[in-house]
DNA sequence: AGGGTTCTGCACCGACCGGTACTTAATTGA
DNA sequence: TCAATTAAGTACCGGTCGGTGCAGAACCCT
């Protein structure tokens, strides 16, 4: 009960992550994203709390939405599969073309003042579980005798991961998709058979 | 003539580079810059002009400094020690014992506001800039006979680079020294005979 | 119809942002 | 000794930051 919301919440939130994506958590003002938002300041706090939530949501949103590619390529038959899968994801998330280069989890807030240190360290554990996910993944790999048995899950994953960071960076540089793709097949040339 | 200066202007700028490094750009307040170099705002603005004019002096010196390693590696005799150099000398770099972690050129604006759209793009340059000396060294080792015939420099070149921006990202995640070198030989296994 | 509840829009908060005018201090050359 | 010149320190500028108090609007239930 009490006056209907007079806003998507979703599309809103949408709309702030791709602000997010685009300025960085400090470089993204209230007054930015409110206006991507259609909405006023007093129904942003509202609906999510504060700026600090709205990005907690807007990460969660990233994750569900475009970075999903992350979880989807861990369900690849072969290592080899899920590597190039994670990587091709990586280079059509941060390519998109009507939207904002790079990858939310890397640029939102690589180096921050101290009052963001909350959202820094969020965005590392964020990647590190990323990775986390990719080295398990990489870890059955070994066991089902899909990798050599002398395969060490956990660098793989770290290269893989580094990879995709390295991309994130380059997409940000405005390098095109097909570029990052050969960069991608040049990584797995070393690739354990 | 007239009065003196009464502080180092290196000295200042080693620390303003320090400040940058660890915030950001946009991260970086005044307050906490000209707190770093032991000045006052007054004296920051007549020694180096503005915050932006600070931020290219900071890079210029972290490309003389800490950053020097992509340059000296080029010197290299072969690709493949080429490489190896660059990536150690990043490993190195961006997890310094008693400074901030990450890469200035990387973290420094990868997203930003619009205000600061000017050094975004001068970063992009920097990083770009690299990556084409990178890419010339590799093409002279083509025709050298040091790397195949039907090797693309290019492409060579863009992955080392994708490699160093990751592992700038990884350093700022936390990761040691030793791990981001073992991530370092696993890009290297499929270097090209 | 009217109370209870929730949402919206406006105006406003103190704090901090990058940047500067002005006074005072320290130096050189005459 | 004293004017000319440059640096340093203080106090301040308008603007924007994230965040709120408050009044009115829009809904549900009785």
């Amino acid at each position: 009960m009490g006056r209907p919301r007079g806003f998507d919440v979703d599309q809103a939130l949408e709309r702030a992550m791709r602000v997010f994506w685009a300025r960085g958590y400090e470089g993204a003002s209230l007054a930015e994203l409110t206006g991507a938002m259609g909405i006023t300041k007093t129904s942003m706090y509202a609906a999510f709390g504060n700026k600090e939530q709205l990005f907690r949501k807007a990460l969660q949103r990233y994750g569900d939405g475009p970075a999903a590619y992350a979880t989807r390529a861990l369900e690849e038959p072969t290592a080899r599969a899920v590597a190039l899968a994670f990587l091709r994801g990586a280079v059509r998330t941060t390519t998109p073309p009507g939207g904002p280069s790079g990858c939310l989890a890397v640029q939102g807030a690589l180096a921050s003042s101290d009052e963001s240190r909350a959202v820094h360290d969020l965005l590392a554990d964020w990647r590190n579980d990323a990775g986390v996910r990719l080295e398990e993944r990489f870890r059955r790999a070994v066991n089902e005798g899909d990798l050599p048995r002398d395969a060490d899950p956990r660098r793989l994953a770290r290269f893989i991961m580094t990879m995709g960071f390295g991309i994130a960076v380059q997409a940000a540089n405005g390098l095109a998709p097909a570029e990052l793709d050969e960069i991608v097949d040049t990584a797995l040339l070393g690739w354990p058979a």
